[in-house]
DNA sequence: TGTTATAGTCGGCGTTCGGGTACATTTCAC
DNA sequence: GTGAAATGTACCCGAACGCCGACTATAACA
């Protein structure tokens, strides 16, 4: 479903919400905020905060999309979050001759 | 491309900014925010409002979108802002015997 | 060289958030 | 019907927001 406007995030939390069967209180544990944030959201609040909106929505299993020029359709490997083996990079480095 | 956390919306800002050769500023009064908080969002900013970063992907031309069980391709229409000719309504109503 | 534009950062300010708690209302199974 | 659970509403309060203005760094260009 299309998202324009906060007031149709909050649609969808409280359908798939539902549809699952959960109370406000489990979404809210699930998605590590109060009660009361579930409350106002699913009313569509315009200022909740987007890390939280995600993390509802993950709590759901739902995935959000975003498509338009200039984006890609799939997100990039990013370089500065690659996993490396610190310990033998340190070592490599002591066993470097100066 | 698929959104998990608010640096991802970051990253979809910036290249969608720069493909239209927008400044962070035209792009900050497109969206009615200031300047800071394009700074900001493009940066990975997890508390940032839910209604600013639609306005802003709005202003980019971008479309959000959700997807999962328990929620509909399409929004309903809403009967809450149906529309009525209060006239003929009232005439009816007028009309009817107590 | 100096100029201009863009982007990032800082401090200050008033506003708003979100958690917690408590209370009121609605829903639902029995 | 009755009672318990779920939901909605109203407060307080520390923390964080977002905007502003000013400053710095960098790059492009005459």
């Amino acid at each position: 479903m299309r998202v324009r406007a906060p007031v149709d995030v909050g649609l969808i939390i409280r359908r798939a919400r539902r549809s699952r069967k959960m109370t406000q209180r489990q979404l809210a544990r699930a998605a590590a905020v109060g009660r009361q944030w579930i409350v106002e959201i699913e009313a569509g609040k315009q200022r909740a905060e987007l890390g939280a909106v995600l993390r509802t929505l993950a709590a759901l299993d739902l995935s959000v999309s975003v498509h338009g020029e200039g984006v890609p359709e799939v997100r990039k490997p990013d370089a500065s979050v690659e996993v490396v083996d610190l310990g033998s990079v340190l070592d490599a480095h002591r066993r470097t001759p100066p």
